[in-house]
DNA sequence: GTCTATAAGAAGATAGAC
DNA sequence: GTCTATCTTCTTATAGAC
């Protein structure tokens, strides 16, 4: 990787963590290796170096056009997924969206950027929603959408099931950001959102009551 | 106000539209009317002011035990409330949670204070998820439980129940801090979220399949 | 492109008069 | 308790050699 991708490397894992006050460019610098003036050479000033993070994930996300899907790949093999679904793979997608989102160092350390800098300015805050609100919630509502024309899952209002179903997840989502020592809790917690979550919509599933009580004695 | 306080007040709207590291002590001497050097009379530096913000915001929640609370009275009588809830009041209640948390403006201001200052350092991410993650769902959990054993609601599990009927509460919220205009939508979403939630979980509600296909037609 | 040296300015905090 | 004046430190950014 070359020197002034380096840089932008650097400056996100310091501004996610910190905060774009917080750090300083002789900070980037040391981490790069080299001395804070050398930096200069790559960006014109500090704030430079902050909007082309915004500009190369804006890229990014565009080019994928995946952080908004729930399995990555393209809209039209989701589709056909998704119309057919089962209650395992619809927790297995889940999986995978958390997987992502979490793991993957360059979208979470963005997410987490986003989050200190988003009352910052206008701008910030609309990049946030769309990122985490509007598009997660737009393409997974076409996916529900789908399965509810399928008959696999039933709905008074698609968009709110598709919020009953990304909620839950944006919730666990920023306690692991948070406390990632929470993470294997969340993960257990999401599985089981996604299992209840299925049950409530499912087209077909009856539930049976008396398998409600034993568990909730049980517990 | 005393100066002492009228100090914390306008330093807490700072800290939360600016962030900590953004504010300068002469803005919030500014603010209260006087010069910077006189604010040191009442605080020894700047972080004992911040310091001074979340200890007082923390003597205030524990206070009123309110803040998880629904309906921001005392439990005994939201349970008998809610033993017998119908969907109007639980509409009704949650209105007035989302009222609460959006337009108490010290909540407001010291949420966004703290969403911008979380990932600073242990203290202030357990603080936020005390607050916002693990206070509510543990206060709603337990009103929801009475509602199980009373044969209102029904549910598998009811802490994703609970999860189900706050997260995305919360999620409307993160979005109104960032962009209050969109509160009349995100209103209209909850209720519409809150109607939807209770009829998935409704003990005896059979849901008319009927209505749904001709609910989605409609649209 | 990287360095050392340094300028320029900001921001936190103190001294001491009133 | 509030002010003016000032100190100190930190941080961004530039100049200019290599």
């Amino acid at each position: 990787m070359d020197t002034k991708h380096r840089i932008l490397d650097e400056a996100l894992t310091l501004f996610s963590e910190k905060g774009y006050a917080n750090v300083f460019v002789a900070d980037i610098a040391e981490r790069v290796g080299i001395k804070a003036p050398s930096l200069y050479k790559h960006y014109k000033n500090k704030q430079a170096i902050f909007d082309a993070i915004i500009e190369e994930m804006d890229r990014r996300f565009l080019e994928e056009a995946g952080s908004l899907q729930i399995s990555g790949s393209d809209a039209a093999a989701d589709a056909e997924i998704y119309k057919h679904i089962s209650e395992e793979q619809l927790i297995a997608l889940g999986n995978d969206l958390f997987q992502y989102f979490l793991h993957d160092d360059c979208t979470r350390r963005f997410r987490k950027m986003l989050t200190i800098e988003q009352f910052h300015d206008r701008k910030l805050a609309a990049a946030y929603t769309k990122q985490y609100v509007d598009d997660p919630l737009s393409y997974q509502g076409m996916l529900f959408g789908l399965m509810v024309s399928s008959g696999v899952l039933q709905a008074e209002n698609v968009e709110i099931m598709t919020l009953h179903f990304y909620a839950p997840i944006y919730f666990l989502l920023t306690i692991c950001d948070r406390e990632p020592e929470r993470e294997a809790e969340a993960r257990k917690t999401m599985e089981a959102h996604i299992r209840q979550f299925n049950r409530l919509y499912a087209r077909d599933t009856k539930i049976d009551r008396k398998q409600i009580k034993k568990n909730h004695r049980g517990r």
